[in-house]
DNA sequence: AGATTATATTTGCGCTTGCAAATAAATGCG
DNA sequence: CGCATTTATTTGCAAGCGCAAATATAATCT
């Protein structure tokens, strides 16, 4: 995870700023992991995966769409999909429509720990990053990254926070 | 690389802020690294090694303060300072003073790298985020950015941008 | 000085990752 | 229908990482 960045002293202040943006962040998610594992919670990134099948619309998704939600690959997202199911947080069951697809969804015990760690977890985003900043400036970070999103981000990634509201049914998509 | 996080819809707006943070970085970071590779460039995590170094007052820094500035491990950053060594972008000399401590410096050609990948990844950095928010904007992010550090960094990366002008003699600390 | 303790770095090992090849299942085409 | 092609997922493999043990060197104590 990248620290420090470029920068020359006098350098232009977007250029601070991301150097800046790059320390907090590895700073930030170091201590906030250390901490979520020695309070026995899930791994900040395991924690990413279960939320996002949490949040999910049929609240499942298939392997692949997971594997991107999180930014993994597919390998990757395999493997930790099976650590996942070994230790009991996830269903992963091959898709009756097109056998070759597999719909990966939150087990009761996995929306246990998820809730269990999110309690945890709120406590030590208020720590290191939302205490130290007021509602104003929380206000103007996500304008300003989110308007970073428009332009960098994937089609998954840039709605994120838009209402969630779809003329789609809620039925599962089978797509 | 965690990119999605909290957040349920009408959560605080420190909290939407925070998870906009994390997906900003995960996109901006993995494009800006593949990027770079693709240009032949440094990789981002080696850049920040080299940038370091160069950044270094005296130019030399032994490999435990070298990882703790780029927070890695120490035996991470022995085999990270190894391969570059290997590609000769780095010295890496024992200490005269004390037998046990390794002092790493840029090579020639380290230098000549690590400026051939600024002229790359400032470009990068440009696409992804900077040109993207107003200076003021960069100021008032630097400003935010720059308190959290004061609340949750270590000493060696809490003051990153202030004046560099110390009152110690610029010749090598020996410590 | 010699033995013990402390410090800086490296090595052994197991884990997670990504890429490319392998597998499994569906689709298209003659 | 049967074979070639395409798509979704998993495996083999070769990285890189962190932890704990090993090594190398210095400092301390008697």
């Amino acid at each position: 995870m990248s620290v420090v960045t470029p920068i020359r002293i006098g350098a232009e202040p977007q250029q601070v700023a991301w150097r800046l943006f790059l320390t907090v962040h590895a700073l930030a998610c170091r201590s906030i992991d250390e901490r979520l594992l020695k309070a026995g919670c899930l791994s900040f990134d395991d924690y990413d995966v279960l939320l996002t099948l949490n949040e999910a619309e049929g609240e499942t998704l298939r392997m692949s769409e997971l594997a991107e939600a999180v930014l993994l690959s597919n390998s990757g997202m395999s493997r930790r999909v099976a650590r996942l199911v070994e230790r009991g947080l996830l269903h992963r069951d091959q898709c009756v429509e097109d056998g070759r697809v597999f719909r990966v969804s939150l087990s009761k015990t996995g929306r246990r720990s998820l809730d269990q760690t999110w309690r945890v977890y709120r406590g030590l985003i208020d720590d290191s990053f939302a205490s130290i900043i007021t509602e104003g400036e929380a206000l103007e970070l996500a304008e300003i990254f989110q308007r970073i999103l428009d332009r960098i981000g994937t089609e998954k990634h840039r709605g994120l926070l838009e209402s969630q509201v779809t003329d789609e049914p809620k039925s599962r998509r089978i797509k």
